[in-house]
DNA sequence: CTTTTTGCAAACCCTTTGCAAGACA
DNA sequence: TGTCTTGCAAAGGGTTTGCAAAAAG
């Protein structure tokens, strides 16, 4: 139950701090490996997990595509681009009472929500004007 | 781009009419295999991913969890039990506006969003209140 | 007769797990 | 020490795909 402060964990936490562009486990793995080559994927995947459900780190499970991992914590909604797979934040405020609304109406003991917007984000809006169909950077 | 009428295709929408929990492909699969033991899997998960398409079924993303499919293909929302993994829909009104307010937001070209509700079933939360630790039916 | 769809099996992506060795408290 | 964490590799769940044969229009 105590979670033990190990040199891999701050590795993979403090890289966390550097992408902030809700990277995937795997994205995380890649950018830990290149500069720490003896850290494993499970472990990787494991502390991402845990830090997590610590409450440390947000994770963001996306429809459609690898969960991902963000290094903010309190509760916010995404945007996906459904071209290029890009996620961003979206910021309008937090629906509020909704939880209480959906446990009125269904019964079930509602704990959260999660809403995901789905679109074309700016630079795949922008490519496709011009050159018809390619995927955006 | 022309949908044809197969005999197979008839009769995976027509297990999914009976089937109105939200059945994963697989157990679309399961159900189309008792009756219908040469169409494969791979039919099925092809079929009712151009029925979604298409809109005529409705196509349930889960977080955490295997894809759903869903007799109704109007835009409603869905709560999980995260205990037993049932899903059910939660007939509160859909969100106006929010698209639009998101867009404005994120410069993204919104085409639509989906809200997702966790909780515990009510067969759940009275399993929990007596016997402590055991997954509903 | 042309194009889509099927069935099969293998491939694929993302994630989790068993286990023995190693690190933390 | 006693327990948690790691690394490795293998397994797992869910879904997609290449291909040749079959079926639809």
């Amino acid at each position: 139950m105590t979670s033990r402060n190990t040199v891999q964990r701050s590795i993979i936490e403090g890289e966390l701090r550097q992408l902030t562009n809700h990277p995937t486990a795997d994205e995380v793995y890649e950018a830990v490996h290149a500069e720490h080559p003896t850290i494993s994927k499970a472990t990787v995947y494991r502390t991402l997990s845990r830090l997590s459900d610590e409450g440390i780190i947000g994770h963001v499970r996306i429809n459609n595509g690898a969960d991902r991992f963000d290094h903010q914590s309190f509760l916010h909604y995404h945007v996906r681009c459904v071209r290029c797979g890009k996620v961003d934040d979206v910021m309008i405020p937090v629906l509020g009472g909704i939880d209480e609304a959906a446990a009125r109406i269904s019964g079930y003991e509602v704990s959260g929500h999660t809403l995901q917007f789905d679109g074309i984000c700016p630079a795949c809006q922008a490519s496709e004007a011009s050159t018809a169909e390619r995927p955006c950077a």
